[in-house]
DNA sequence: AATTTTTATGCAAATAGTTGCATATAAAAC
DNA sequence: GTTTTATATGCAACTATTTGCATAAAAATT
């Protein structure tokens, strides 16, 4: 339930499209909340609705009217009251971790490879997530308020891959050890 | 799309009802991939008529009968053919990163609170791991086989939520920063 | 003796999320 | 010159997941 409070929040900053919020959701936002444009088109229809947001129609010449959505004080006070509420956690649901469940039952290249394909998605996340970094938190204690969540959001991401690339390589010298 | 799967997955070691099902998701495989019996109930039920899974109803009286679930060769399969097609990651979805980018622009308390909270989950998920380490897992080079995927899962699960209640720390020192 | 928990199953409705399709133009790359 | 990428929106169908309800009795607790 937390889709239309993900895209109010992306509209804190600036008044954007559903297209431009879709790509955002493709970086920064999208990392810990992914959405499809789809998903971000009928979401905005109903926060439209629902007064947290203001729509204004750009016509174009061809290309359909540009919508550009921006934060209502309503949407201010949603998010405001959202942030109040308990947060849930939704426990993480990793298909990896099935398939290691059946080590001892069926081949094991199958899961070995599995982990080597997740610790490349590891690998690839965490490059992106230092690159990040570097070109805009490198001084963290130097950043304005506005950025320290976001800051700390990052730094999540960033400890999590590390420990899964980690991990992998473990579960990868256990597994080589495991029969066929 | 994977429940059927944590379920065959689930039946490998032993027979069970969608009662005793459930219960296993609440721990172990839960951990990893969480499913109420309403959900379970169901996938048996396609499982079955899928011919992945056997059923044998023991009359009770009073109770409802028990239908205990068992395995099939063709179930087997299917759990094989499943490990070889690729992993797919999802995105994770976390409320609280969606807060955390709200931080300069709402009470600055509010998003203190919500880390406090999550941190307390992180740690009691933590001793839970722990202990079963402590009592299932304390030499991991001796373990059989069968054993050293579950294990695999444990260290990940011991390690994510190292690096989470780690994180939750950093983020409290720096979030007491910010001006309310 | 009364209440709560555990065992055991399941339907129905609502919410959330994914996938496939459909349209239409401009700009950039090959 | 043709293909691909980017811009821009959206419906419809399907799959997955959650929540609320309903039943019914044994066992354990207060």
């Amino acid at each position: 339930m937390s889709l239309p409070h993900a895209i109010l929040t992306a509209l804190l900053d600036e008044d954007l499209t559903g297209y431009a919020l879709a790509k955002q959701f493709d970086v920064s936002l999208g990392f810990f909340w992914q959405a499809s444009h789809q998903q971000i088109y009928r979401e905005l229809k109903g926060l439209h609705s629902m007064g947290g947001v203001n729509v204004l129609e750009v016509p174009q010449h061809g290309k359909p009217d540009k919508r550009v959505y921006s934060l209502t004080n309503q949407g201010r006070q949603m998010l405001d009251s959202w942030i109040t509420q308990s947060t849930r956690h939704r426990g993480a649901k990793d298909e990896l971790f099935i398939k290691l469940f059946n080590v001892g039952s069926v081949p094991i290249e199958q899961v070995t490879e599995a982990v080597k394909q997740r610790q490349i998605e590891h690998v690839r996340r965490l490059e992106l997530y230092r690159k990040i970094e570097a070109r805009s938190y490198a001084s963290p204690s130097t950043l304005p308020d506005r950025k320290k969540g976001v800051y700390l959001s990052l730094l999540a991401g960033i400890r999590q891959e590390q420990t899964a690339v980690t991990w992998c390589d473990d579960a990868l010298n256990l597994l080589a050890t495991v029969k066929p």
